[in-house]
DNA sequence: CGCACCTATTCAACGAATTGACTACAAGGT
DNA sequence: ACCTTGTAGTCAATTCGTTGAATAGGTGCG
């Protein structure tokens, strides 16, 4: 049925922790968070919830509206629940990273300098774009609670922690990428230097 | 003949900007370095020099050895060197982050809480590892010079810049991961105090 | 008035990735 | 003698991921 490679699936089940959502709600909820940990296109989530429904993890309601097509919503079933639960306690495979803004890093000297220099310039601008985003969910998720009442007191920091992750990750790449324009514009000074 | 994913392919140029290597070599190399920001197993490694060598990137040959199986030996060639370097003057697609770890974090309160700890310290065990192989990476890179000195001279910096992201990806890990912990902790101890 | 974008999903086709099993031989230890 | 680990790959099956396009009405903008 499954193959090994299924954290797809607990991915959604997961989001599906919020409430019921329909696959085009799921598609927006990956876009601005969930994509940070696991990335899925709305393709491959419609193909998901149609196998959950058929094994029975998610339940599935058609809503129809008028002046808009009908809507499939899904809610997570106590079979859900509990095989969302099981797999929590289950070693997790190790991160496969996919850059390839960093496959083009790696090639610079025999390839476009300006280029690569103007790839990571992007990728800032990027970053500082989601940051602005993820602050905007941070304090949704707070509600008006500090950080530290929140982190006690509430009964679900499952996506507080997801989410600090997702920053801390953006700020390391702000980082990171000051740090190698600034190398690569020294050397590109001392080039023009070295040859008049 | 290729889809839009082909970065593979350019990793792998990337890695025989090092040298001649097999594909035993390379899965290594990979193992130790690239996997940090495009991971491959064995067998696309295989494939992807098999339709290089067709396609003319790379130039192979057969070494006999005795004692051991032959290998096959792989080198870029001038038409690989034009085509890598074309392709770092193109936009990158961004990435596509893959973290079962944090899907199983995200899911913790309806989870094994316990558990998720577990793994989040596992985690940390790893980083700290990938660290020092990094380091011992760094220093070889380096061949003795200070970081200043190296960065300012070097012809060969991509793999510098690459590995400082490596290595901030794993600080920036360990740092998150400490923080869950302690936060973590905190709720196990305010929890046991509650319920009596 | 028309055009582009948003909601909401489905289908088809293709390419890429993953897993497991299999082949061989060698070196080193118990 | 046996077992494990390492070298150096190949093959087949299946799952996953990606792209493009089709459908179909609604909303907002100039």
């Amino acid at each position: 049925m499954y193959g090994v490679q299924m954290s797809l699936k607990y991915a959604v089940l997961g989001a599906l922790l919020e409430g019921e959502a329909s696959g085009y709600d799921l598609a927006k909820i990956f876009d601005v968070s969930v994509s940070n940990f696991w990335a899925a296109t709305p393709q491959q989530l419609y193909r998901e919830l149609e196998r959950l429904a058929a094994d029975g993890l998610v339940e599935a309601r058609v809503v129809a509206q008028d002046r808009r097509p009908n809507k499939r919503m899904f809610t997570l079933s106590a079979a859900g629940r509990q095989d969302l639960a099981a797999f929590t306690a289950k070693e997790p495979r190790p991160t496969a990273a996919r850059d390839e803004l960093l496959v083009k890093v790696q090639a610079l000297d025999v390839g476009d300098a300006d280029a690569v220099r103007g790839h990571i310039a992007e990728r800032m601008d990027w970053a500082r774009g989601k940051l602005a985003r993820y602050e905007r969910v941070r304090i949704h998720l707070l509600g008006g609670l500090s950080e530290e009442d929140f982190l006690r007191d509430s009964d679900r920091i499952g996506p507080y922690l997801t989410l600090m992750r997702g920053m801390s990750f953006e700020e390391e790449n702000l980082r990171w990428a000051r740090r190698a324009l600034e190398i690569l514009d020294r050397r590109a000074a001392n080039r023009t230097v070295q040859l008049p």
